[in-house]
DNA sequence: TTACAGTTAGTTAACCTTACTTACCAATCA
DNA sequence: TGATTGGTAAGTAAGGTTAACTAACTGTAA
C-alpha cells in the first residue's frame, strides 16, 4: 500500500522563500543579462541560496538563461546571463467605456499583443458579462493562445467598484448597481479577474507605461463627461476609505457659485463636473443666444478657441481656470512628482497647457510636473497591470 | 580563556523570527492578559513557537506574566496570563510651537508622566536644541529615570520637516533653514530621535489617542495662524513627494477672488490660509471702520458671533465657508473615514460645526465624520508616537 | 605552444536558525 | 479517575549561510 503524504500547511516557513524568490525575479525584469553571482551580490544573498531560486524559476518557465560570449577581462568562468521570461504568460486587459468594450491580451512587459472591441451599447443589458468573455475566449484563440497560458484578467469600470469583494457597486452608464463582476467572470473565464474603477486603471496605465512611470507618488486626472482622479501613492493605487477617493467631479473651486447657484442634487455629478466635464462646455456655448442653433461638442468649441473665436475662448478659459484651481487644490493636498492629464478632452488641451501651469506657479511654492498622456491604450494596459499589482503571485509587483 | 563568539551577521534567516516577534507582542499589547495557548491559536503559530518568543520577551523585560486565579470551567492546568509591559520603557514627546516648547514623558502606552514647557521666543537662536536637550535631561532624571530607560524621542517642528534625513529645511518662526535638527539632538541625547512637522504629529496623536483611533484612513486639520492637514493613510502617515502634502493653506476655495484680488507672493501663506486663518479673521474686522480701534482676536470674534453680533456673524460665516469648501476638496480627492479639526481656533468651533456638516451633506455624496479634537496634549502624543512608528524595533507599528 | 597563476561563476557539503509536529507532563474540574 | 486545557521536550523539515570545491576563462612568461 501507498503511504501519500499530506502536504503540511504552508505556514509562515515559506514566507522567506517566496519574499526571496520574488526579489529575485523583481531584479531580473529590472536587469536583464545578469548573472546569479550578480544577483546574490545585488540582493546580498548567498550565491547557493540564488542559484537555488534561479533553478526553480527556469523550471517554472518565469525566466530563460543563455551562455555568455564572454568572460571577464580579469578573466574567470563565463556567466551565464539570465533574462526574464516576458511571454511566460498573458495578460487581459478590458476596458469598460460608456461607447466601447475594448479588450486587449498583453505580455507580462505590457506589450500590446491583439486588441479587439465591441460597442457598449448594443449588448448592455443582454448577456453583456457572456459576451465579454466570449469576445475574450475568441481573442485568446485568435492568438494561438491556451486559455491556461492567461495569468490573469483585469477591467476597468466606468462607475464605484468594491475592489475587495469584485462588485461594481454602481455604474451609471451601464445600468449597474451591485453586480459581482468579478466572480461571473471569474466562472466564465477560469482564470483570476480583478476589477477596479475606470479612473484607477488609468492611472496605473501611466503609472505602468506612461510619462509617471518612475513617479511613486503621482495623480492622473481624467477629463471627459466628468472630472475624475486615480491616486497612485508609494507607487499603490489609493482609493479611499469607501472607494470613493479622487472623485474630485465634487470639488468646489467658487465658493459664490457653490453658495448661490449651485443646487444640484447628486447623480454621481458634482460642481467641478458642471465646471469643466465636456457637457458643461457645450451647453454653456448653448445659453449663448446668438449660438443657440449649432450643436456644440467640447471638442468644437477647443477647436474654435484655438482658432481665435472669442466667445470660445471665454469659455474655454472659465473652464480652464476651474480646472487650475482644481489642480492647485489637488496638488496642495497630496504633493505628487507628476499630475498626468489624460481622457477625452486632454488631447485639445496642449494649446492652453502653459496658461494652467503658470496658475499653478501663481498658488503652490511646490514644483510639480504637469503633462498631458501620451500613451496609446492606457486604460488596456492599466486593467492588465491590475493582475500584477493586486493578484497573490510570484510576479505581485 | 574565554571565547566570544561573533555572532553572524543577521541576515534574512532573523526576519521571520522578528516578524513574528513582532506579531506576538502586538497581540499581547492588544489582548492584555491571555495565555500562551490563546496567542497560538489566535496568530496560527505553533504552541512551541509562542513559547519560545513569550519567554525571550518575558527576559526582555517587554512583558509580564501571572498565574491566573483559575483554570477554564471545563477543567485543564491554569494559564499564565501575560500582560504587555507599558512601562519597559519611556518615550519623550517634544512639540516646538511658536511660543512654547513643550516637553513630555509617557509610557509605552502614551500615558503621560511628566511634563514641562519653556518660551520659545526666549530661547530660539540661543543654544535652542542644547536647551531643549537640557530640558529633557531634567524631566528625566526629576522622574527617577535612567536616560537608559528612554525608548526614543519624537519632536514635532512648526515647519517642512525633511523626515528621512532628520532636517528641519524651513520653520520660518524659528529663523529655522536646513537645520540637522535629528543628528544635533541624537548626539546631545544618546537615544533615538525622529522629527516631523507639527501638523503631521497633530495627526498622529488624533490617529494614536483620539477620535480618529480606530480610522485607518483620517485626516486631522488644524486651525490656527495658518491651515495645515496631517493625512494618515492605511493607517501611515502620507508626507507627499516633497514633504509638503496637505499644506492646504494654498487651496482655492474662491476662483475670482483668487484670479483679481490674490496676488500674494508666499511667504509659506497660501489663499486659504488669509481667508480662515486666526490673524485673516482679525484682520477683517479691524477692515470695517466702525470698529477699528480694538485689538481683535479670533477667539474674539468667534465669541461675539456666539453672543449675536451681526458683523461677527457675518465675518465667521464667510471664513466657515470657506473652511466647509475646503472640507469638501479635502475629502473628494481622499475619502477618509474621519476628519478631526484641531489647533487654536477649534475649541471655538463646536457652535458652528452643524453649519458645517450641512454643507458638507448638500456637496458630497459620501459619509464622512467630521469631529473636534478631544485630546489633551495630542502634539505631545503624537510626537512621541512618532518613535513608535518611525523607529526600526521591536515596537515598531 | 604550453604551463600556470590569477579570477570569476557556479555547485556541493556541512551547519545554523527557525518553526513545525508529535508526544508528553502538569494541573485542574467534575 | 477521566476529560480537558496549558505548557514543554524531542525530533524533523525547510531555508538560509559559510567554506571549500570544481569549472572555465584570461593573460603572461618560459
Amino acid at each position: 500500500m501507498k503511504i501519500i503524504a499530506i502536504r503540511s500547511v504552508p505556514t509562515d516557513s515559506n514566507l522567506l522563500k517566496l519574499l526571496n524568490k520574488r526579489k529575485v525575479l523583481h531584479y531580473i525584469q529590472r536587469k536583464d543579462g545578469h548573472s546569479r553571482s550578480d544577483i546574490a551580490k545585488a540582493l546580498k544573498l548567498s550565491k547557493p541560496t540564488v542559484s537555488n531560486i534561479v533553478d526553480e524559476l527556469l523550471e517554472e518557465g518565469w525566466i530563460r538563461e543563455k551562455e555568455s560570449e564572454r568572460a571577464s577581462s580579469a578573466g574567470g568562468r563565463k556567466p551565464f546571463q539570465i533574462f526574464f521570461n516576458e511571454n511566460a504568460a498573458y495578460i487581459v486587459g478590458i476596458d469598460i467605456g460608456g461607447t466601447l468594450v475594448e479588450i486587449a491580451i498583453m505580455n507580462l512587459a505590457g506589450k500590446l499583443i491583439s486588441k479587439t472591441a465591441f460597442s457598449t451599447q448594443k449588448h448592455v443589458g443582454n448577456n453583456f458579462i457572456q459576451t465579454i468573455a466570449n469576445y475574450v475566449n475568441t481573442l485568446t484563440e485568435q492568438n494561438g493562445l491556451e486559455s491556461s497560458q492567461l495569468f490573469g484578467v483585469g477591467v476597468g469600470v466606468p462607475g464605484i467598484t468594491d475592489v475587495d469583494s469584485g462588485i461594481v457597486i454602481d455604474a451609471p452608464s451601464l445600468s449597474w448597481k451591485n453586480v459581482p463582476l468579478q466572480s461571473q467572470l471569474e466562472s466564465l473565464l477560469s482564470c483570476p479577474v480583478y476589477i477596479d474603477n475606470d479612473v484607477n486603471v488609468a492611472a496605473l496605465g501611466e503609472y505602468w507605461k506612461g510619462a509617471g512611470r518612475k513617479n511613486n507618488n503621482m495623480i492622473m486626472i481624467t477629463l471627459g463627461t466628468g472630472i475624475g482622479c486615480g491616486i497612485i501613492i508609494n507607487g499603490q493605487l489609493y482609493r479611499g476609505a469607501s472607494y470613493a477617493a479622487g472623485e474630485i467631479g465634487y470639488m468646489v473651486t467658487d465658493k459664490d457659485a457653490a453658495d448661490k447657484k449651485y443646487e444640484q442634487t447628486f447623480s454621481g455629478y458634482g460642481f467641478l463636473d458642471s465646471h469643466v466635464g465636456g457637457p458643461s462646455i457645450a451647453k454653456r456655448m448653448l445659453n449663448h443666444a446668438e449660438k443657440r442653433e449649432e450643436k456644440w461638442t467640447a471638442k468644437k468649441v477647443f477647436q474654435m478657441a484655438i482658432d481665435g473665436d472669442q466667445l470660445a475662448l471665454d469659455t474655454i478659459n472659465d473652464s480652464l481656470s476651474h480646472l487650475s484651481f482644481a489642480l492647485i487644490n489637488v496638488i496642495s493636498i497630496i504633493n505628487p512628482e507628476r499630475v498626468v492629464l489624460g481622457g477625452g478632452i486632454s488631447k485639445s488641451m496642449h494649446h492652453f497647457l502653459p496658461h494652467i501651469t503658470s496658475t499653478l506657479e501663481k498658488h503652490l511654492p511646490v514644483q510639480t510636473d504637469i503633462t498631458i498622456t501620451t500613451v496609446e491604450d492606457v486604460s488596456l494596459l492599466g486593467a492588465g497591470y491590475l493582475i500584477l499589482k493586486e493578484h497573490e503571485s510570484i510576479l505581485k509587483v
